[in-house]
DNA sequence: AGCACGCCGACT
DNA sequence: GTCGGCGTGCTC
């Protein structure tokens, strides 16, 4: 008998491990390293899937299960992949099944699907003791004959799908459950909704009437977008097409870009001097076959991206391959334009914008060899390429390269192991490197290449700093200082277009009552609601509650509620009052309103359609638009004065990526920065450019207060709707800790902080508590926290309470 | 996390 | 005497 061990779904980290699984003698020629099967699992023996990660021909475990079905002719993951999901689970204390499926593109996915069909079997006189509800559910499925999706069942008898009644079915002997895995595909398009011209008067229920009312005005829309207007939920849209008022239909979602030219062109790239300095550099590195991390620093504008350019052709022509990372694909078509030009359709795109088969298609192509190039988000670094000659992450400082959700790991890092598996060189660009980064290549673990000089005539820009106490607002508006309003108003008449930032976190239109000042918060999370203009209600951008906008306070029923505050909509709104002849566009990276994608706005706002683009940080990031030669930053203070350890840092990166943004052509650009504090140094040195006395403040500092790169931080959380069962669990996680580094892991230094709330305090009704240590990430620690993790799961004080670990998390507070 | 087993109270 | 409440323990 030959055996597998397989990571399985939905196990928990503190039991969590491959289990051993008989192979039944039919599937042998089936079963794969790397593959997915299905298994049964736990005391109901309820089919799961799981991933086979090794095969043997003995087993330590005394009953073993057999294998059901394998969902893979191919495998899915390659020795390579597999040992770097038990490096991710180590690391980032997730299940084995967890780190695997972050591996793979999302449209692969299975799931496991429950259907229904009657026993032959069962006692008639069961069946006569039917009636109601039961009744039905059982004729209907008798009636089909088959198994029938549950699902099916639920929606056609108007069961809610939490019902007990085919549970007690089940019990009853009467009905048969089969569970099968089916493949998640679907998404390729976005369903649309249409009014249908009807002759006979139809009775509209008031929501309904919502929705057609949004309809007569729009013409067609997408359901999201309309529960949005509204307020309302898809089943209102349904009701609506039910009655034969409306109908749905699909419409394609984002496509991929084009391959004008399927081979690619090789345009000569000509290089500065320092430029070529820097590619000979790191095409040494690149071809030497030994692993190598290269930090590439160079001021904005300094053209870092024509020299990795340069080292991608060396490293494709020595039939290598070649993954290359930005942090938010959406904003970057410039970037993205230019490497499927270059190389053709051997560029493979790992989007999030892209459908769901659209990123199977993409993925697939890869793992066929078909495509050398991938350039993509975060989850690109799991690119199934053989032989990786060279990995890029472009802008390394940003946060988005660390997973927030499980598995939490860093891509980064993900990219270091990879790097060091193929042999093959990383290069981290940015013209503001994170502090770690900065360090690690002044004391020679990384190579550092440095671009000083910006590239062709492009100048620095004048800075202005508005002090926002003591300077006068222009006209009307309360957050545009007459400086800025000036600015902006000769770069209009100047016919240049201007782009205005805006620091949306804590930063936005919330509503207050003017007589007892209250400020409405979200029910269920510990935030204030952000009010929106387009749909008239308030929304929280935490679990997305939301209520129509009323001025009747809830608290003391006065008609005194105003909402207040610089929001991207509100900003909008003054400045078109200010500047009534300017053509604005606004980008907001969590509207889901808009019918264009930020492309089309960043295409439009490129040919010149729009003067002034309203946005929040993602528009600092990454863009080149020749004709801007103004940027205003409406306040800077909210980024700077967040209570993070890294918020200078931050606010440094941001402010020099924006004042980076003005004056790219051959104009001299202009940057006028808002502040309540203008004394302050980040914003001096950042009006400057001056990274390196930035960092030699900043790491002084880190030193000083004992932060990364000294030390790394691991988050402990806890989150639990029993406000006082989660405190506790903090408080005994604090105890284990203490009774840990007194014994068994004795000898471990660490700083233990907390417990304490955090910033937001309750998310959709959760609270949320939190530990932080400083400590060395090693794998003794890991054992710790592991170990930790384990006693607190299996605590039954703390069953209703969920807890985490996160090493290095992209912020503490 | 699920899921079943098992040991107590409310009902036929 | 049976149904079903949720406390407890296990998952190859």
């Amino acid at each position: 008998m030959k055996y597998a061990k397989v990571a399985v779904e939905s196990a928990v980290f503190t039991f969590d491990k491959a289990f051993d699984y008989a192979i039944p003698a039919e599937l042998e020629p089936l079963v794969q390293k790397g593959s997915r099967v299905t298994v049964p699992f736990g005391n109901g023996n309820k089919k799961r899937i799981g991933v086979v990660f090794e095969l043997s021909d003995s087993t330590d475990s005394k009953r073993t299960k057999k294998i059901t079905e394998v969902l893979d002719k191919e495998p899915l993951l390659n020795g390579e992949m597999l040992s770097l999901a038990e490096w991710i689970k180590d690391r980032t204390f997730c299940t084995l099944y967890e780190a695997a499926k972050a591996m793979l593109p999302t449209g692969i996915n299975h799931r496991m699907v429950l259907s229904y069909a009657a026993d032959p079997e069962a006692d008639s006189k069961k069946i006569d003791a039917l009636e109601g509800v039961e009744k039905e559910f059982y004729d209907y499925v008798v009636k089909k004959g088959v198994f029938v999706k549950a699902e099916t069942v639920f929606n056609s008898l108007s069961v809610k799908a939490d019902s007990e009644i085919p549970a007690s079915l089940v019990r009853k002997g009467l009905l048969l459950t089969s569970s099968d895995a089916v493949r998640n595909l679907g998404d390729l398009t976005v369903r649309m909704m249409r009014l249908v011209q009807t002759e006979e008067e139809i009775k509209l229920t008031a929501k309904q009437k919502q929705i057609y009312d949004v309809l007569c005005d729009v013409g067609t829309a997408s359901v999201k977008e309309l529960c949005y207007f509204t307020g309302l939920t898809p089943a209102v849209a349904n009701a609506l097409v039910k009655n034969g008022v409306a109908e749905f239909y699909e419409q394609p979602v984002m496509k991929l870009p084009d391959f004008t030219n399927e081979k690619g062109e090789r345009t000569t790239i000509s290089l500065t001097e320092e430029q070529s300095e820097a590619y000979k550099k790191l095409s040494i590195l690149a071809q030497s076959g030994k692993p190598a991390v290269s930090l590439l620093y160079g001021v904005t504008g300094s053209g870092k991206t024509s020299v990795y350019m340069s080292v991608i052709d060396g490293v494709v022509d020595s039939g290598k391959t070649v993954i290359v990372m930005v942090p938010e694909i959406g904003l970057t078509p410039q970037t993205l334009s230019l490497f499927c030009k270059r190389y053709g359709s051997s560029v493979a795109v790992f989007h999030s914008a892209l459908s769901v088969r659209e990123r199977l298609e993409e993925w697939k192509r890869v793992k066929s060899g078909k495509a050398k190039i991938v350039i993509g988000t975060r989850s690109a670094v799991f690119a199934p390429l053989e032989n990786l000659g060279l990995i890029i992450v472009d802008e390394e400082q940003e946060h988005t390269y660390k997973s927030e959700q499980t598995p939490r790991y860093s891509a980064i890092d993900v990219a270091k192991y990879r790097a060091a598996y193929h042999n093959c060189l990383l290069i981290l660009a940015s013209a503001t490197p994170s502090v770690e980064s900065y360090a690690a290549a002044q004391s020679g673990k990384y190579e550092l290449c440095t671009l000083k000089n910006r590239y062709g005539n492009a100048v620095l820009p004048d800075v202005l700093t508005v002090d926002m106490r003591t300077e006068e607002k222009a006209a009307g508006s309360r957050a545009i200082s007459k400086t800025l309003y000036d600015s902006l108003k000769q770069n209009l008449e100047n016919g240049r277009q201007s782009i205005l930032l805006i620091n949306r976190r804590g930063f936005h239109t919330f509503a207050a009552c003017n007589s007892c000042g209250e400020v409405i918060c979200c029910p269920q999370c510990s935030i204030s609601m952000t009010y929106h203009t387009a749909n008239n209600r308030l929304m929280c951008h935490y679990c997305g509650h939301s209520v129509p906008f009323s001025s009747v306070c809830p608290e003391c029923g006065e008609d005194a509620v105003r909402y207040s505050g610089f929001g991207t909509q509100k900003i909008e709104e003054e400045l078109a009052a200010l500047l009534p002849e300017a053509k604005i566009v606004r980008m907001d990276t969590d509207s889901t309103a808009g019918k264009n994608s930020h492309e089309k706005l960043l295409d439009s706002f490129a040919k010149g359609e729009y003067d002034i683009m309203i946005g929040t940080q993602m528009v600092a990031k990454g863009l080149n638009f020749p004709n801007v030669t103004l940027v205003g930053v409406v306040s800077v203070d909210q980024q700077l004065y967040n209570d993070d350890f890294r918020s200078l840092e931050k606010t440094f990166s941001l402010l020099t990526q924006v004042v980076g943004r003005a004056g790219r052509g051959d104009v001299e650009g202009t940057a006028v920065i808002q502040t309540l504090t203008p004394e302050n140094e980040i914003i001096r040195l950042a009006a400057k450019q001056d990274y390196d006395e930035f960092f030699n403040t900043e790491i002084k500092l880190r030193k000083a207060l004992v932060y990364p790169p000294y030390c790394d931080l691991c988050v402990v959380g806890f989150t639990g709707s029993n406000e006082s069962v989660v405190k506790s669990a903090a408080n005994n996680a604090l105890e284990l800790i203490r009774k840990y580094t007194t014994g068994d892991y004795a000898g471990e230094k660490i700083i233990t902080l907390g417990p304490m709330p955090a910033r937001v305090a309750k998310i959709s009704g959760r609270f949320r508590y939190r530990l932080i240590i400083k400590c060395h990430n090693t794998k003794r620690f890991r054992q710790m926290i592991s170990a930790l993790l384990v006693e607190m799961g299996t605590d039954k004080r703390f069953s209703s309470v969920t807890t985490y670990a996160d090493i290095n998390p992209e912020s503490t507070v």
